[in-house]
Parts: C-alpha cells; sequence; structure tokens
DNA sequence: AAAGCGGGGGA
DNA sequence: TCCCCAGCTTT
C-alpha cells in the first residue's frame, strides 16, 4: 500500500466521529470550516450545535443581526469570524438566492472563506478535486517527506499547497483531505506524536532521520505586546453603564466597560487622577473603589485590566456609552473578561445579604 | 511580507 | 512558559 492509501485505511479505522461529517451540505459545512479555524474540534463542537440549532439554513442565518451573531460566538475568539459570516450569508441570498455555492472557484470569493476552507467546502460537499492544507497537513507532509521549508513563508506555502496538490486523490478527495488532517490531529500530533502505532512510519522521513521533533519548521514566534486596561463598573443594582467598542480595535463591535486605556503600567488609584479619568467621569471619581487586577492573555497581546467600581454615575454619558438591565446582559456580546468579571461581580452581589 | 485578531489546552 | 489549534484579512 502506498502513503495515501495507508492514510485512508487508518483514518477509517480511526475517525471520529463529528456530526458535520454525516452531511454534504455545503452551508454546514461552512459553519463547521469557521467555527474551528484555529480553534480545537472540542473547543469548537458546542459552538457548532449551537450555530446549527439556531440557524437550520443560510437563509435564517442571513437574517440574524450582528449582536446576535457575536453574542452566540463569545468565548470562541477571533470575532472577525463570525462577523464575515453574516456579510457572506447575506452575500449568498443576494448572489444565489439562498443555496450556498459548492465550488471552490465561487467559495473562494466570500468573506473569510480562504484556500482552505473553500478546498474543505468544494471537497466534502461536491467532492472536487482541492487539496486543503491547514496545519495539520503542514505537519504530516513536512515530516513524511522531509520537507524543512518554513510552513509560514510564502515560498513555503507554495511548496507544501503543491505537493498537497500532486498527492490529492482525485477519485476520492474528500475523504482523502479527511483522512489527512485527523491522522495530523490524532496521531501525527504536534508534541509527542504516535510513531509506534504510526502505518508510515517506513516511508517517513522525519522518523527515518530523527527529526519528527523538528519538523515542521515555523518562522519567529511574533512578539506579544502589552495593553493597560482600566474599566470602570457602574451599577444600581439593576442597570448597568456599558461600553460599545469600536470597529476598528481587538473586540470590534463588542460591549465591555467604560475604560482608561493607559500607555504604561498603572496602579488603579492613580488612574483616578489623570485628567482624562477626571474628564470622563467627574466628581464620580472621588468615591471611586478599586476591584481588583487580572492579566489576560491572548495570542498576540497581553492584558492588563484593572476594574474600578463608580458608587456615583458620571454625569455625561459618552456617545458610545449605554445603559442596560443586568438580566439583559446575556444579549450582547462581551470579550471573556468582562463576561466572567461580570458574572461573579452579580452573582456574588445577587447572593448577598447587603444586596438589594 | 508582516501585523492583527481570542481563547483554551497540553507539555 | 511556550506552542499550537480544520486561517483570514488588512496594512
Amino acid at each position: 500500500m502506498n502513503f495515501n492509501e495507508e492514510i485512508i485505511r487508518w483514518y477509517q479505522a480511526n475517525k471520529r466521529d463529528l456530526p458535520w461529517r454525516h452531511t454534504t451540505n455545503p452551508y454546514i459545512i461552512w459553519l463547521s470550516e469557521i467555527i474551528l479555524q484555529q480553534t480545537r474540534v472540542e473547543q469548537g463542537l458546542p459552538y457548532f450545535h449551537r450555530f446549527a440549532e439556531r440557524f437550520p439554513t443560510v437563509r435564517d442565518f442571513a437574517a440574524a443581526s450582528e449582536d446576535e451573531i457575536l453574542t452566540l460566538w463569545q468565548g470562541l475568539g477571533y470575532y472577525s469570524r463570525g462577523r464575515n459570516m453574516l456579510v457572506t450569508a447575506r452575500l449568498v441570498m443576494e448572489l444565489y438566492q439562498g443555496e450556498f455555492p459548492k465550488q471552490h472557484a465561487d467559495l473562494i470569493r466570500l468573506k473569510g472563506i480562504g484556500e482552505y476552507t473553500a478546498a474543505a467546502i468544494a471537497s466534502f460537499s461536491a467532492n472536487e478535486a482541492k487539496a486543503v492544507v491547514d496545519g495539520n497537513v503542514y505537519r504530516v507532509l513536512a515530516r513524511y517527506f522531509g520537507i524543512a521549508e518554513p510552513i509560514n513563508s510564502t515560498p513555503g506555502k507554495k511548496v507544501f499547497q503543491q505537493l498537497a496538490d500532486e498527492l490529492l486523490n482525485q477519485q476520492t478527495p474528500g475523504l482523502h483531505n479527511q483522512a489527512m488532517m485527523e491522522f495530523g490531529a490524532m496521531l501525527c500530533k504536534p508534541k509527542n506524536p504516535d510513531c509506534k502505532t504510526c502505518p508510515v512510519r517506513e516511508g517517513c522521513a522525519a522518523f527515518a532521520t530523527r527529526q519528527v521533533n523538528s519538523l515542521p519548521v515555523k518562522l519567529k514566534k511574533l512578539k506579544v505586546k502589552e495593553r493597560f486596561f482600566t474599566y470602570f463598573l457602574y451599577t444600581d443594582g439593576h442597570h448597568i453603564l456599558m461600553n460599545r467598542r469600536n470597529a476598528d480595535d481587538i473586540w470590534a463591535n463588542m460591549c465591555d466597560l467604560p475604560l482608561i486605556e493607559t500607555p504604561g503600567e498603572i496602579n488603579p488609584y492613580e488612574v483616578l487622577h489623570l485628567k482624562e479619568t477626571v474628564d470622563c467621569f467627574g466628581e464620580a471619581v472621588k468615591t471611586a473603589e478599586v476591584l481588583g487586577t487580572h492579566k489576560h492573555v491572548l495570542t498576540h497581546r497581553k492584558l492588563k485590566v484593572s476594574f474600578v467600581r463608580l458608587e456615583h454615575p458620571p454625569i455625561k454619558l459618552k456617545e458610545q456609552w449605554f445603559y442596560i438591565e443586568v438580566e439583559n446582559l446575556k444579549k450582547i456580546a462581551m470579550p471573556q473578561i468582562i463576561f466572567i468579571f461580570l458574572t461573579k461581580f452579580f452573582k456574588f452581589k445577587l447572593n448577598s445579604p447587603f444586596y438589594n
């Protein structure tokens, strides 16, 4: 048996039972593929069920509001995926009358669908012969063929895409693609791959030359920048003052609390005396209470976040500030750190005998 | 070509 | 800690 046959045989014996593998509906496959971008299957699975249930068709999806999409997406990260899906769903209604495209050439033009996702949807829904190259495929190819070309350089990507194209089984491209990815995810893992039970280790260049742990090669890690946020909580117990975030920053269009961002680390008590803070909140800063400081680590950012409680409301509201009832908080999308903070804060307060 | 974009899990 | 995950878009 050659490499392709071994991988498919392994796949058929070891594959996970995943819901999107039971359909050729391109809309459902699109849902799953976008959700799984840069996301582990286990993490994406509950979100897939949530979206598939709430939006059985692309027509349902297209009719949703951005707030609802982002709220359902809350906690999954890379929220532009959700916003782009809404753009694409509405475009599919317009261009294809709700019939989700299956061809790579059509898919690649849609927002949020790149080479990988277009190949995935086309091969899974219509068996179109396009090879997928995701993180799993990079790893399997780099190891088996002993390729040290960086997987995140432009020439490197070309090399791997070309190799994947040549390798692709033209008769059953969908099966082949699934098998390659599952093999990478389950056996040829980043750390501690199961070379002992690998069906293709005889032909594996990395195994032969003991380079399994050094392949694939990836260029330089990105520098993590720090940002410093001081958030202000004002609530009368029934309402809470929230902030709508800009479209051009982290957590675009989502909601957090009114905040002061500082260029460096600063004690939250000092923040209270900054001119900017006083301009924002006026007299209210005089009776403010610091609640705590947290670290929030993202792939590309390290955030230091402090929370300050205002006993009195700011006199003048900024344009992007708004009051919302506490019980309606679940209807707006918030970054995890805000969601967790508010959950704890109100649960504690609601359970407290001092709260009324 | 490089930077920006979340959050969580494993070693 | 660091790395990676069914990547894409913008600069």
